[in-house]
DNA sequence: ACCAGAGTATGGTCTGACCATATACCTGCC
DNA sequence: GGCAGGTATATGGTCAGACCATACTCTGGT
């Protein structure tokens, strides 16, 4: 027995891609909705939950050209969500997370090279971490240097896999940075691996990577 | 202004961390649940869906042990749910999800060939796809083989990422086979892949990977 | 022309009811 | 005593209707 939400779920979803829809466009009002699929509001309603938290779309109350569900493009706060949970459950390790983190790394640090694009907010990222004043604000830029490096590869799907990476580790990251005690370190490797990407010696730039992270999380590696 | 439901959903984690609750553990019926947030049941239902669309609980009707919510573990679906929408969606462009396939195989195929395990699964994969008939059937043996490569890296995030990529990518790796006309030479690069996990040699085994690849998505390497 | 207030469309929430399903329990027969 | 079948019950699934909060839109007065 498929449950009517499903239904609803799959019937949205033709539409979506029927009719073309993107990001921007208004689907009906629920109330609408319910009655052309006659179903029960309620039903509409948790079809629409489950894609706002598939992040395609987000509800907004009122009125206006704004109101109502609009679809949107939001693939990270899912991806995060997801692996936070499973975490919580241990149906994934911690280690898992980092290996995976390892070879996004590897593999976006290689194209940036290639590429050669981005630089800028890279410095920028590292003169935020020069000046930063504890651990947690050291972790906030490094994530953003690190994510900046993923955005540069130009792979939409592994900067937001990589970003939500780095969000569900957060708490582990602020752990390892503490326990270092001196970001000396850390920052020596992130210039080594921006030298790395400007000089476009993706090589180069790859064993950076897997340096930092060996030195980051001793064990994990 | 935060929802109900979100706050639920909040409770509800809570919850799973501090009782150290885990998979096959039940939560509360929707209505004990509503008593006891002070909500009502709607909320606790939406709550519920998205953790089900999540893929960390799964909900069962009747009565008994097995009824009602239960914690499960399978961050599959939702993975493949994301990726299709937003490719639906064009949020995503193909070529980037093709993109994310290579760097995970190349890097799932190291690892399998530094373990070396799994050839087994592998080998029966392989026997399939000489059997298959059709496009849709060679696909999917073709699947269960490059699954099985990832499931053998031992790494489960990967594994899941990759299910659900070529989950996404069905459709067009149906027409890619269907392009190529004769399977071959894809057969062939799949017995060079088998080759290198089981002598080990790493370097040799991603090289066999991209090569594969490139073969069945011109273009797009 | 502008501004304030009423009107209204939208999502958010609650209540109570009923249905479908699957187990638990009880009853009666052997 | 044990087993078969029916009944009670707990659980999720669905609906209808009501009400609230919000934010735009329109109207009317100045």
């Amino acid at each position: 027995m498929t449950r009517k939400f499903e239904d609803v779920l799959a019937q949205i979803e033709r539409r979506i891609a029927e009719d073309g829809l993107t990001v921007g466009d208004r689907l009906p009002g629920e109330r609408q909705l319910a009655e052309q699929l006659r179903v029960g509001r309620s039903s509409v309603r948790e079809a629409l939950r489950v894609l706002e938290t598939l992040g395609v779309l987000s509800s907004q109350a009122g009125r206006g050209p704004d109101a109502g569900a609009v679809l949107t493009a939001r693939p990270d706060s899912p991806l995060t969500d997801l692996l936070r949970l499973h975490l919580g459950l241990s149906n994934l390790e911690l280690s898992e997370v980092v290996d995976t983190r390892l070879m996004i790394e590897r593999w976006a640090v290689a194209r940036a090279a290639q590429a050669g694009a981005g630089t800028g907010e890279l410095a920028a990222a590292l003169a935020r971490m020069d000046a930063a004043d504890g651990a947690e604000e050291f972790v906030e830029h490094d994530t953003a240097f690190h994510c900046a490096i993923a955005e540069a590869s130009g792979n939409r799907l592994i900067a937001a896999i990589m970003r939500s990476l780095r969000d569900s580790m957060r708490r582990y990251a602020v752990e390892a940075v503490e326990r270092l005690g001196d970001t000396a370190e850390l920052r020596a490797d992130h210039r080594r691996i921006l030298a790395a990407i400007d000089d476009g010696d993706s090589a180069e730039a790859a064993a950076a990577v897997t340096d930092h992270l060996a030195r980051a999380y001793p064990g994990h590696v």
